[in-house]
DNA sequence: ATTCTTCTTGAGAATGGTTCTCATGAACTT
DNA sequence: AAGTTCATGAGAACCATTCTCAAGAAGAAT
């Protein structure tokens, strides 16, 4: 008999080395990285697995809201586990350091906005882009 | 001899066909429109211009700042002709139709926590996006 | 432990937006 | 009109990302 459908976030899923090792990349990561980025670590340190796969497993996070991603002004997509909640991102250029932070002001002006203008279902993205202390020192 | 260098913005730049009907287009958009869009609809409107021209006269006029560009969520860049100035935008993600907006509130926001982190070289991306009036009825 | 089902993996192909190449054409100078 | 330099465009190349599908692995059932 097949299990139960679960409407968990986490319906449906195995637990693999290889979604074991994204995950705990991850956690070691305090910076944004790219899948490619992600991808060459785990295999610098020894996994074996499949760039496919790691863009699955991101997305999979992404999906279940465990992990945040991002553009990059080259288009890249990158990827780190945030603190849950909605919030935006200090990040640096050249490290990819990265500060949450939130801005209740800013929700409610884009809120406001939106609203003035007839539009609805509406959304916003901002980060702040910059260079970090120690990289400017460096 | 060769002509003077300019430093003006349209240092080195004839005047094309190509490149004023890419800008004339851009006149008569007031919507962002991705580059293929705009080939599409310079080459419907009857005009022979290679995709490769319209990205190059884009990037050309992104360059001079008089055309600004951003990214869609799907990863495309998307151009409008706005005014000068910094401002964000109000996007409909059904039709591209945009309002400019300005938020000194943000801009001094973003500054400060930028500063409070010790980052230096700061700029920041915000994009508000959503569903328009006409594109909710419609 | 073995079987069974379903999910996952990965190598490579495919996709799609964007950029590059370089021979030809057009704009501007003289 | 001739010469110089920039612009164009057809197609190839690029590159991040997604897709394909046969083989492998996880978990459930027995
Ligand atoms: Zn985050
Ligand atoms: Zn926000
Ligand atoms: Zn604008
Ligand atoms: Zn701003």
């Amino acid at each position: 008999m097949p299990e139960a459908i679960s409407e968990s976030a986490n319906a449906g899923q195995r637990s693999t080395r290889q979604r074991r090792a994204v995950s705990a990349i991850l956690d070691d990561l305090e910076a944004f990285a790219s899948a490619q980025d992600i991808h060459d670590r785990l295999t610098h340190g020894g996994e074996k697995i499949g760039l496919s796969t790691v863009y699955r497993n991101l997305q999979s996070l992404v999906d279940a809201q465990l992990v945040d991603a991002l553009r990059s002004d080259e288009g890249e997509v990158l990827y780190r586990r945030c603190s849950s909640g909605h919030h935006h991102h200090l990040v640096c250029r050249s490290c990819g350091r990265t500060v949450e932070v939130e801005g209740p002001t800013v929700e409610k002006w884009a809120d406001t906005i939106a609203a003035d203008h007839g539009f609805t279902e509406v959304a916003h993205t901002l980060e702040i882009f910059g260079t970090c202390a120690s990289c400017r020192d460096a």
